[in-house]
DNA sequence: CCTCGAATGGAGAACGTTCTACACGACTCC
DNA sequence: GGAGTCGTGTAGAACGTTCTCCATTCGAGG
């Protein structure tokens, strides 16, 4: 086995060290670290002194094994995505002077690798999980929430085991809609994420996304004209669709992405074909990510508000972790279009 | 006290189950999982099978007690830095087969915020830390080092106590500045982070950037015509940046941004003063992020192979936690220029 | 047949917390 | 003056692993 011997070493500060250095028991500290009921006023300073003078910080992984382990697990499929970036920071500003720790588990895009990541954050007993828009099956969510409070972000299926923050996608679509056929667009597409039933989710947030646009569309009497493309939602998706939109036979004269790294594919795609944007297409994203605001690239996109998503999140979740309310709720926020200077009338045929 | 009762029950398999069920004592199926000395071929196979039919996921924090916990936890200071999701992605394919999870800390630029998030890691009992540009006072990296195995990725400051991965950022600013000249630039800019030798570090990246960056300039002859400005690698810091500068008396005819959002910040800083990239003024990045390639952007830009240096900063990692190497060592990349259309030769005064 | 050593398996002590019981004293109330 | 009650503190049993010893068996060598 060669020389092994890790360096790690120079053992750590103790709750008994600390309870040894204030002349009480281990219990008490402990009492005191939870602020737990009956302790009284002298032995909570006396505590909290021996602490600080041994600079202790808990054992996380000890704490786990019996009590909270004050983390909170956040899986994302694509640390890319700038919208996931603002739930994110919405997570974490909620979270930021509580003693819970956020760490992410970054996943990708399968099924499977979210599914692993996911257990393994419960292995760690994280005391809470949010997932935003997960890929994995239902049943293996609802099982894990079973036993671990968790938040769901995006999926619209409602549940009564973990909480839920979705966005009224549907009436985002409605919102791009409404607006696109003001300009005057007829053909209007939608580029959508394959994601689909699968897995046993009845409303992921494509989906709601392409009711809503389709419902729009048959109220201003386009039901016919609507098309809907699938394609993962990153750049290289957004631009193979806008490959196969764009060079079809019947061209839309406007597009409208799940989401504006898709959007920017589009563009791309658009460039390629010698089309400009908006006087050839129009181009709406979703999500409203920094990028979408950027100089050069100006997307009209529908704001959804991922802060906002993100402080609710954690604020639910705590709630749940602290026992403080047991049954499940449901956020819904409300999108808002935000016009830049990627959409315009449609050029005349 | 309400009702409490969090839904959290409905026990574990553990590993006295998977004993009980295969007819061995614990410390057995404990060999069997760390394929440690001492165990025979029917031993093994008993001890899986029952594994896998009880579906046994051994439980992370108790693991964590005494020996690893198997988790590998990456620091970053920005989620939406895209270089750094390319590093990421280099750890997570890695480390993908392995049994190792990768947790991100996502911590902000606050150097106490991240030192709290690196405190959490270590505390959380993890294997290894990648450390992505940490701002915490060199001593305190230093401290956790000699407990944890780390890679500091971006500081030039080589340790015996941790491994570094770091990219030629000096070879990198003499690319650009070289390529500017060609171009027939003179008055050339650099923004850079506003970092400096703080908290003990003497080299992080935008030190040798800047340095790297002045002496290509001194080697032009240019010296004395070369800036550089402060501000944070993010789309508002770029703003108020390109505002100073593009404003201001003396303005550059090109401008190097030490990160990819940076640069967007000033483009768009560019755009508000109605002037025209590359018409106007030359822009260049850093880090040759997705954005610097999309359509509407064409960023020229410094590729620094993030995902090669996430893969060779895993490997080096894993090696370390593994005993498998007791010395430290220090991995260098090679950055390589990719002229997109934000260059341009500089408009006749 | 005895001794030795290697190979294999198990007992049981950690590891650092949390938390349930319980002990003790001081009050209050009949 | 005994029975409750309240407030405060402690003992000690978990929790699910890892890992150091130790026990047993088996073969080989003498």
């Amino acid at each position: 086995m060669a020389a092994d011997s890790s360096p790690r070493d120079t053992k750590r500060v103790t709750i008994t060290d600390v309870a040894r250095h204030a002349g009480v028991s281990t219990a008490a500290v402990s009492k005191v670290m939870r602020n737990a009921y009956g302790v009284s006023q002298g032995m909570q300073e006396r505590v909290r002194a021996a602490m600080a003078e041994l600079e202790y910080r808990p054992h996380a992984a000890a704490r786990g094994m019996r009590g909270r382990t004050y983390t909170i697990g956040v899986l994302l499929d694509n640390v890319r995505n700038a919208f996931f970036a603002d739930v994110l920071d919405g997570i974490r500003e909620e979270l930021s002077d509580s003693e819970y720790t956020v760490l992410i588990g970054a996943a990708g895009f399968g099924a499977d690798e979210q599914a692993r990541t996911i257990r393994a954050m419960v292995d760690r007993q994280m005391d809470g999980l949010v997932l935003i828009a997960p890929g994995t099956p239902r049943s293996e969510i609802l099982s894990m929430a079973a036993t671990t409070p968790t938040v769901v972000i995006g999926h619209h299926d409602s549940s009564d085991v973990h909480d839920s923050v979705i966005d009224a996608d549907d009436v985002g679509a409605g919102l791009v809609v409404d607006h696109l056929v003001e300009l005057g667009h007829r053909d209007i597409a939608l580029v959508s994420a394959p994601g689909s039933r699968s897995g046993r989710w009845q409303r992921p947030p494509e989906i709601a996304l392409a009711d809503g646009f389709l419902q729009a569309m048959d109220r201003h009497g386009l039901a016919d004209r609507a098309r809907v493309h699938h394609s993962a939602y990153s750049d290289d998706g957004g631009h193979a669709a806008g490959l196969a939109l764009l060079s079809g036979a019947q061209r839309p004269t406007a597009i409208l992405a799940g989401a504006d790294v898709a959007a920017l594919g589009i563009y791309r795609a658009a460039a390629d074909l010698g089309l400009s944007i908006p006087g050839d297409i129009s181009l709406v994203g979703y999500n409203n990510t920094a990028i979408a605001s950027l100089a050069p690239v100006q997307l009209t996109s529908v704001d959804q508000a991922g802060h906002t998503m993100g402080l609710a999140a954690a604020r639910m979740l705590i709630e749940r972790v602290e026992g403080r309310r047991d049954r499940a709720m449901q956020t819904t926020m409300t999108p808002r279009l935000v016009v830049r200077r990627s959409t315009a009338a449609p050029s005349l045929p």
